[in-house]
Formats: C-alpha cells, sequence, structure tokens
DNA sequence: TTTAGCACTCTCACCCTGCGAGTGCTAAAA
DNA sequence: TTTTAGCACTCGCAGGGTGAGAGTGCTAAA
C-alpha cells in the first residue's frame, strides 16, 4: 500500500468528513473556502488527483467533484480515526434509559435495538444472548389436551424452548409430572453430547420427550443467537443513496429474509473478540445486495459461554467517528447485563 | 345512497378491475375497446359523469381518465362483490404447508405471515393466540445466580411468559422449588381477579413472586396478542403508489412503531366474530397515516377464550376478490389448529 | 513545487413544444 | 327519451434544446 503525504491524509479526511454530511461530490475550491486552507484549489486538485489514482477517492463522472471510493473509507476507519469514548452526557442518557427498563432480556434486545437505531439513525440489529453449548437446566411438561403435550425446557443461561407434541397416545398430568422429574435429575446440567452418551430411556414417553430435548438442545447451540432484533428501517430509507426504491427494496429484503443476515453475522463475528468492534464496508465483495452499505459490530456478553451480537447497518457514507463508539459502549453496557444475569452459571456447571 | 342501475354497476366493476392492474386512470374507449361493450365510449362517459357526482369515481386531474374513490372501493366490496371460495388447488397448497410445520405456535405464527404475505403480495399481520382473561397454570422458579431468579410462567392456552427478577436477598433452588410447588397448587387455573380476593400470601419470598404473578397474568389480558408477526413489506414496496419514498417510509414506520398497529387491530377486531372478515379502506378517514392502504382482517380462534387476529395491509387497489378468501380460508385454518390445541383447556377451569 | 489562468466537459434545471389520451358538450339519429 | 357521432378543448408527459454552474486538467509563470 503506498504511503500518503500528511497533506494527502488531510485532504482525504476533509472530504471524508464533507461528504458524510452532505452526499454530494466534493470540489477542490469547495474545501479550500470551506476550511480556509493554506494552499490553492488547484494544488488541492493536484493530490486530489494522486489519491485518486491511488484508489481512495473516485469520480462519479468526469468533472464532478471526488467522492470517497471503499478503499478510501477502509483506509480512514483504520488509519485515520482516532477511537474516541462517547461524551459522558450521552453515555448516561443511554445506560439510564437501561438501568430502568424492567429486566428481561427481550426488553433489553428491544431497547438495545431502539437506542442503536436513534443514536446511529441507521439500522440497528442485535441478537439475544445464547450460551455456546447449550445445557440442559429444567424440563416442565405441561398436559393441555388428550394428547397434545406442552414442553418448556430451560437451559443453563435462561434461553427457553417451548413446543407443542402431540403425543402417540393421551397421557395424565401426573404421568407426565412423573416423567419431568425423572429427567430433571438425569438431565441436570448436561449438553447434547453428555445426553447423547447415556443408556436411551426406557420408558416410551420419556424417549419420546428425550428427542425433543436433544433436538431443541442441538438447535439451541446452532444458531447464532436466537432471537433477532431490528429497529429504524425508515431512517436509512431517508439517507439520499435509497431514495430510488431498488435499492431500499433490495436492502429491505435483507432484513425479510433474515438468512443472508444471519450468516453475515455468524461468520464475521465468530472470530472476533468481545470488545472489538468490526467494521464491514460495503458489504466486502462478498454481499452484492450490500454494495452501497456499511456494518458496523460488536460481540458482547461473556466470551466462550454466553454471547450475542449487535450492529448496524447504514449507508458506507455514515459516521463512522460517532458510530463506532455507539456500538462499543452498547455492546459495553450488555456484557454487563448478561454478566450480572448469568454469571454465576458456569460455577454450578463445571465438570 | 342512491341506487346503481345494473349498467352504472358493471362500468363501476370493470374499472375496478382495471385499475387494480394497471394502477392507470381508465378511459371511457379503453374499456369499450378492451370489453367489447356494446355501446358506444359516449354512453360509457355518461355513466362515469353519474358515477363522478355519486362520489364513487375520482378524476386524478380534468381529462385523464377515471379511477376508484374510496367510496367506490366500499361499494365494490359491500354490493358488488360475491363471496367465492379461494381455489381448491390453493388452498391444498397452502394447508400442506401448515400440517408439515412444526407443531409450535412461534413455527405457525412465522409461517401464516409468510403463506399470507406471499398469497396476497402486501403486507401481513398475525398476532398470536391469546387467551382472553389469562388463567394460572403453572408456574416454574429457577435460580441462576445469587440473587437473580427466572420465573417462568405458564397460562392456560400454552402462553409462557419469562422474566428475570432481582430478589432482596439469595434464596436456595430448594426454597423457589418449594415456593413453585405451594403457588402451583393455591393459584391452579385461577384468573387475576380470582387471585386479588384469595388472602395474601404470608411469606415473603412468595408475596414478591405473586405479585409478578398477578403482573403478567394481567398484562397477557390485556395486550391485543402477544406477538405480532409481520412479513411482505417489500411487496408493498413494490407498487407504483409507493415509488415516492415518502409515502413509503410512513407506511414502514407503522411497523417500527406498532403501537398504531397493535391500536388498529384491537380497536377494529374487537366486536368482530371470528370467521368474519372485515375491511378497512383509505383508513377510514381515522388513521391518517392510511389513506392510501387498505386492511383486511379476520379473528381466529375459539371465541370468547383464545383468539388472535391476522390481516393484510395494501395499496387501497387491492385484488379484493383474492384477498379476501385468502385471509378467511388462513384465518380458518388457524382456528382449526388453536381448536386442536387448546380446546381442551376450558373443561377443566370451568368454575 | 506551487499557483494562476483558461479552455473544456458534464450535469442539471428549465422551458418549450407537440403528441396522445381523454373529456364534455352539442346536435343528430334511433 | 336515450344513444351516438363529432368536435373542440384540456391536460400530462416525453423529448429536445439551452444556459448556468461546478469542477476538472493542463500549461505556463512564479
Amino acid at each position: 500500500m503506498p504511503e500518503l503525504s500528511e497533506r494527502q491524509k488531510m485532504i482525504l479526511m476533509l472530504v471524508l468528513r464533507d461528504y458524510t454530511e452532505s452526499a454530494q461530490p466534493i470540489g477542490s475550491q469547495h474545501l479550500v473556502e470551506r476550511y480556509h486552507l493554506d494552499m490553492s484549489s488547484a494544488t488541492v486538485r493536484n493530490e486530489m488527483v494522486a489519491l485518486t489514482e491511488m484508489g481512495y477517492l473516485r469520480q462519479p463522472h468526469p468533472s464532478a467533484g471526488r467522492v470517497p471510493s471503499e478503499e478510501g473509507y477502509r483506509y480512514f476507519v483504520s488509519h485515520l480515526m482516532h477511537p474516541t469514548d462517547l461524551p459522558e452526557a450521552v453515555q448516561h442518557t443511554i445506560s439510564h434509559q437501561f438501568y430502568q427498563a424492567r429486566p428481561e432480556v427481550e426488553q433489553w434486545m428491544t431497547l438495545a435495538a431502539s437506542v442503536l437505531a436513534h443514536q446511529s439513525q441507521a439500522v440497528s440489529m442485535v441478537t439475544a444472548p445464547h450460551t455456546e453449548t447449550a445445557r440442559f437446566k429444567h424440563i416442565e411438561l405441561i398436559s393441555t389436551q388428550g394428547r397434545q403435550i406442552l414442553i418448556v425446557l430451560v437451559m443453563l443461561g435462561g434461553e427457553v424452548s417451548q413446543r407443542i407434541m402431540t403425543l402417540t397416545e393421551p397421557v395424565t398430568q401426573e404421568r407426565l409430572s412423573d416423567a419431568a422429574r425423572r429427567l430433571n435429575q438425569v438431565y441436570q446440567g448436561r449438553s447434547v453430547d453428555e445426553i447423547g452418551v447415556l443408556p436411551a430411556r426406557t420408558d416410551a414417553l420419556e424417549a419420546e420427550i428425550s428427542s425433543i430435548v436433544m433436538q431443541d438442545l442441538r438447535r439451541a447451540s446452532e444458531r447464532t443467537g436466537g432471537d433477532f432484533y431490528y429497529d429504524g428501517l425508515t431512517n436509512v430509507l431517508a439517507e439520499p443513496e435509497f431514495k430510488e426504491s431498488q435499492e431500499a427494496r433490495r436492502t429491505l429484503r435483507l432484513f425479510e429474509e433474515r438468512s443472508t443476515l444471519q450468516d453475515l453475522l455468524t461468520r464475521t463475528t465468530q472470530n472476533s473478540l468481545v470488545g472489538g468492534v468490526q467494521v464491514l464496508i460495503g458489504g466486502e465483495e462478498l454481499w452484492q445486495d450490500l454494495r452501497q452499505c456499511s456494518i458496523v459490530l460488536a460481540r458482547y456478553g461473556i466470551p466462550g459461554q454466553v454471547t450475542g451480537t449487535l450492529g448496524v447497518l447504514g449507508p458506507m457514507r455514515m459516521p463512522y467517528t460517532r458510530t463506532i463508539p455507539t456500538v462499543r459502549y452498547i455492546a459495553g453496557l450488555l456484557s454487563e447485563l448478561v454478566n450480572d444475569t448469568f454469571a454465576g452459571d458456569q460455577t454450578d456447571v463445571q465438570t
């Protein structure tokens, strides 16, 4: 990668800054006037030519101003931006909202999505915390009607899965409670793999339920994070790059399908540390539908045990200097909450 | 309301039909040619003048063709459209999808939303079934860490609420199980009101939990329907009336806020029968944000006990002849599912 | 190496115009 | 009395031309 002179860095930063505000191509004269630069527009032009040749700037058409390229944004994020903290006032506003929310995971997720969307003026995405390898904590079997029973499975870490199941023949609630009691005893604290090596249940009912339990545990371990929350779709629709409804629909579809998005979240965060913030610019040539967008992601929770992901999707032209600290801060808050709630768990599990 | 001649009705229907297809104002000559009408365009024009004066048609500007007015749509839906069933082939496709879905309420809801959106090419909305007056079925108390406990409350009908609670002092799992057992015995099958008249719990822990239980029961009884599912936002964004992103954003915001939408669903369906389909055209002067849209709604479930709502939101110019049977059919399917799952409940509750 | 000057390019907003579609009215025909 | 043919009129819209504005690249001088 070619080295940039200090002056080139400055010009690149100014173009970035102005373009994130105005969404208009930036001209040389404009920069000189606005920032009272100590040089003429011609000099700036020459530097711009250099930056364009190096791939950090683009010209939408041969006589317009310059626009940052994807590479330009990447250079900015990784070399020019110094990490800052969110202003204290904002931190307080946010943390205050969290501490007065009802203490339910679902509430936190909704709130996180809402706050993040509002602060970043973009689409926020949050996945609920989930345990990396799900472990059995408690099962509850409830008869609803004849052959239908409700299975509530609570996992270590507090995840709950509930499902309805149709048995081959009706059973009484007593019979169910009995089965539940036995399963609770035997499966206590175990993971799918550990349950797999136990001798199979001899009782038909218990065997049937046991297979459901294993299925649910497996599913809970696999998925990126149980539920997926998002907010702020309208924010990003307001941006000028989405005034062509074609582009807007492509992005919206991502949120309707979710599979692409889930995949993206899993893949980019699976190796990342809790606390670090990742920035994906322009879909990184990988996700065609995100060519116009950038994503700022962070992982939260207790590494290796209970983690989740949160992030922001917005136009490539987003105020990274603001968005990145915001994502980092909220990730920190969620980590704290997860810690407070689940930290005790692993002590009773350690085998 | 003025009477329409048979010929006027026919012309109104033809305008409706063509406009739902083309989204273009319909001219008199166009109609005569396309449907080989046994009259001249001048005659059609005269009738159109009459229909315009009665308020069933509008002219977007003085020399364009005619467009149906809100009143026009209402007349069509209530007088001109004969109720039809969904083609058998479509019915099979749909029911097949339901019967091979996993037997979980959440799966059904997601599926219903997806099928409905796909069939109607509009936005679908589904609320999960919920009991009209929530009743206690079972409580489970699980200690996670020191003073934090997880409360899982199962209600009759299968609704589950889970929340985390911080106690004033740590307690053991045995103590919790003990409390849960007693509460299960005393509260079995009771509603909030019935619990309210029981003597208060003397034990501090039980009292604390009891108040949470009542809170949850109350909340479950109040809200329209627990979870709210939707799908197909991109469908409606594709319609020409939303190519102006302004209009599109207004509609999108409805789905982000949800409160307006919840309100709308509650208000319009609270007095309606299960099985009936309601049609709201142009927001009925009440909901400004829906001026351009129509909503087709139906209730499903077991009247007076476990019900939910589902519907479709689309441009006013929607194919009602197709949408209404679709909504009716899927509502029927969901009713069946609810019946199969929960029908047994009331028998053990009857006081 | 920087700067001033200049010719050139490209977009965009604006206006004008002609075409096509559709109407309303009137007078004649059924 | 109802229907129809004919005609003048209105309006939106697409297409083309134009001029202003912004910005560039190049060259020659500082």
